[in-house]
DNA sequence: GTGCTTGCAAATCGTTTGCAATAGC
DNA sequence: GCTATTGCAAACGATTTGCAAGCAC
């Protein structure tokens, strides 16, 4: 399997729960919560429990190999997809969407750090997204 | 007293705890958590409750009076500085610090959108700051 | 005196911790 | 066998909720 190899260039021994949540990260792009992610994963793998989910994405955050966003103040949410984009998310249905990063950002801020050492650029955008327009419109 | 009129400006019924909390945010440039506030202000007054400090701190956020901050995976923050800038978590001494928006972040975004409504925009950065990177030289 | 605001206590819920059982080299 | 990983149950802590008392116009 593939996502062994992945884990191992981030430093992360692999096991059966850690490549269940890799592959459940990179194959639901919905930037799932760790709650979430139980939930499904239990259903398949009844022994799974909730704290090695934690563990694990706690882990992965820390090598790079997925991203924590703290958009949604309710939950912390994961994202399998590590190259730099934005987020946004919807206040009516609370899904989360990938956005293109503003070009340049990375570069203007490391400009503008303020003598700071950045690690870790968010973009993060709230509002209304085009589905829940279209339903406002509708009424 | 100023903050008076200001919070009416916001549509916001000023009283004595929220004309207090207000003066706090605007006086206290350090992002401070609602906790933090509870605490500070529960000594000058007592009565005070926690509750109210999250009632007042959430009315001023919908009102548009304050942002909420969610930079901090652990407690939501906020910021009495409604004016567009980013904000950057140091991961070291958990401070914040407030840099400033890049300057057509805003615009770019819009054209970016995907078609969803954008209604706030948050730039968070997080690394070690210039503070604690002296400390890290030293050693 | 009606409606909004406050404040207390209890509940909620996402997340963490302690620790024993287990798996992998 | 030793070390890292897992999983359960309990603890924790930030935030919310229910509701009664207080305040303002």
């Amino acid at each position: 399997m593939d996502l062994y190899k992945q884990l191992l260039t981030y430093n992360i021994k692999p096991s059966i729960q850690r490549v269940a949540i890799m592959n459940y990260l990179l194959t639901h792009r919905t930037h799932p919560s760790a709650d979430e992610i139980f939930l499904k994963l239990n259903k398949s793998m009844p022994t799974l429990s909730k704290t090695t989910v934690y563990n694990t994405l706690k882990l992965f955050a820390e090598h790079g190999a997925a991203l924590m966003l703290t958009i949604d103040e309710k939950n912390v949410c994961f994202d399998g997809d590590t190259s730099p984009h934005a987020h946004f998310l919807c206040k009516k249905c609370g899904k989360i969407y990938d956005l293109p990063m503003a070009s340049s950002a990375k570069e203007v801020m490391e400009m503008k750090s303020d003598g700071h050492l950045i690690t870790e650029v968010h973009n993060y955008y709230k509002g209304i997204c085009k589905n829940c327009l279209k339903d406002i419109n509708i009424d």
